[in-house]
DNA sequence: GCGTGATTTTACCAGTTGGTCAAAACATGG
DNA sequence: CCATGTTTTGACCAACTGGTAAAATCACGC
């Protein structure tokens, strides 16, 4: 039985978030201090202490939340759809992640580069699961002449490699391209190249 | 007139930039510590500054060799070469890098992911000339119809992310296979995507 | 085997780090 | 406006941080 939180507790916990979230993608966790933190989210650090009992408790939970985010369009995929259509909504909704919430794929590429030394239990248990459910339904798509013969766990590597890239990266894609929005023109890059792979 | 190097220095300076290599590319410049580069030297703190005479310098310096690697082979594209076979040999080049240099990947993905506060003139400079440069051929490749009419610059973007993502994400695309060697696989992918996206 | 410069170590420092604690300030229902 | 629980603060700590200075040790040509 969890107490119900006060709004000032609401208010804080995701001022905490936020910040965290911020210091965290930017640094990674070794990088990161409670003191950007405190500054970050206008709270003092004895008093973020007070709602997170320590810094990987912050740290952790935004990566949990993540993960759940991460998760879900994959279990989403309608087995009965059009493949390329889902294939392809998938792919898009990443590259929406990606543009929406950038410092979230950020934290998460800092947390798997340092070796996912706090998460790899849902790696090898639960991404996994799900990842292979989804590769065998695209190998069934194959197998049944829907889409091209592919390797479907490099294929969705390949997905994931693209969208997250434009997050991650986004600092030299725009460096590169000269401060245009790249979204527009990636997404459409990235859905063509994909209906190329698959298309029978 | 710098003065010749005694095998000392050379072997230490070598043995500072391999272990920097080691803990940056885990932890970004600002997570990593002297001390950690110092216990995987087999050097003392010191000493290590005797070498080079700060943290950032030994950090900067690795970023530099980086980039000379990284931009060598984009400006070895051969423009009188066949379109299809240059853009694979390139894509195939950086994941054998990818394969043979994660660490190398890692610490410039970390370096990107931090807003590259200290190459972001070479990335607005010399990356950002030398890509136009390529994007251009490829233009033109494709306004002669030799490849498929892409997007160059998303083209460029797509290559990198997925090559590079075998490096920086190599954790996760193992936890996923469960441990299989993901690279000769990921290499036929690469260019099996690569050869529907360009091929008229 | 000695002298000189190259190398390494020891001892140290000031600033920062994550975290604690008790006291103070606040909110709010009665 | 008071009592009680909630929230915030200020003072503090031990460990760690990047870096320094000088002394000690080492390597090597003569």
């Amino acid at each position: 039985m969890s107490k119900p939180e006060t709004p000032i507790q609401k208010k804080n916990r995701s001022a905490i978030m936020n910040a965290g979230l911020e210091v965290f993608s930017k640094f990674g966790f070794r990088g990161s201090t409670l003191d950007q933190i405190a500054l970050e989210s206008g709270l003092s650090k004895p008093n973020i202490l007070y709602y997170f009992k320590s810094k990987e408790v912050i740290y952790t939970t935004l990566l949990g939340e993540l993960l759940t985010d991460w998760l879900k369009p994959v279990r989403d995929i309608d087995p009965d759809g059009d493949p390329i259509a889902e294939i392809l909504g998938y792919a898009a909704h990443k590259m929406e992640m990606s543009q929406n919430y950038p410092r979230q794929s950020r934290l998460y590429a800092n947390e798997i580069i340092q070796g996912a030394p706090r998460i790899s239990n849902v790696l090898t248990s639960e991404l996994h699961e799900v990842v292979d459910k989804f590769a065998q339904l695209i190998k069934s798509w194959s197998k049944k002449g829907l889409i091209r013969d592919v390797d479907p766990h490099h294929l969705i590597f390949s997905i994931w490699a693209m969208t997250q890239h434009y997050a991650d990266f986004d600092f030299q894609v725009r460096a590169v391209l000269g401060h245009d929005d790249p979204f527009p023109k990636g997404e459409k890059h990235v859905e063509d190249m994909l209906r190329q792979m698959l298309t029978v």
